[in-house]
DNA sequence: ACTGAAACAGCATGGAA
DNA sequence: TTCCATGCTGTTTCAGT
């Protein structure tokens, strides 16, 4: 992992359909080095996937919130676990320093959705309290990748 | 935007290199015709960009926090979202309802490097106040998109 | 708006330096 | 690890439905 690489994942970042040889010119290298660079990166885990960044606008998605989480004492940490990592609305769910369990960045649909999330997430005996923080709007914006069950 | 688009962007977004008859034989439909279709959902926007996502702690940023900010009064809030923007460190930047004005979500390589991040804020002038929650493991991961400005 | 075929570009591979 | 040469897969375009 030298500068070059990382010169290589970042000309991937912007565009990751940008040709071998278009990014072979941008680092000095020919294009089957820089394929297998890539080949490396990609094995190695550095590189985690290819995919593609969509306007949750365009997919009925415009509410972006975040939630704090305190989860019921005694609740199944590992059905917790399997339940976010399902659950399509969840786009992150972070475990945090402070006073709050976790932090979920979710996306969906209306106000009504934040609701709906909520009331299942007690349902399933997870949650005791919980704060809710809405987006209203993005100064640096992160990239939205649609989650298989969210189809 | 239909069933068939969204479908689409999920397989895309699970692995962004899979060919057009590939993804063509998923939703039934000729390489051709899925290529026109994502050549509409890339020009109306709700494709973003095609991208990679990387490792992190690959790239030796291995802290991800999440910092509450208070702008300062009457701070230039115009050059606090070119300042936010052009930032390296900076994945996420969202203006906020409740206490705190703008959330972030910030990768760097070490716990100094987010007293450096702070230092570097007040010293622009935009922070009054700020809590910074420290992410210690994650239940879902989002992707980590390398930005220009870290290489 | 979708299909199928033809033309083209870009990727993958192997051997040499 | 890199380069170059080449076979081949995948993309793009276009005429037809």
């Amino acid at each position: 992992m030298d500068i070059i690489d990382r010169k290589i994942i970042s000309l991937l970042a912007q565009d990751a359909r940008r040709s071998l040889s278009d990014i072979g010119g941008a680092v000095e290298l020919s294009a089957s080095a820089v394929n297998e660079r890539i080949r490396r990166l990609t094995t190695s885990g550095a590189i985690r996937r290819t995919t593609v960044d969509a306007d949750p606008q365009a997919l009925d998605l415009p509410i972006l919130a975040f939630v704090w989480i305190a989860l019921a004492p005694g609740a199944d940490e590992a059905a917790f676990r399997s339940y976010a990592a399902a659950h399509p609305s969840i786009a992150e769910c972070h475990h945090v320093t402070g006073p709050w369990s976790y932090l979920m960045k979710i996306h969906v649909g209306s106000l009504a959705g934040i609701e709906a999330f909520l009331a299942d997430m007690k349902e399933h005996g997870f949650l005791v309290r919980s704060e809710t923080i809405i987006a209203l709007s993005s100064v640096v914006d992160g990239p939205f990748i649609l989650k298989e069950g969210m189809v």
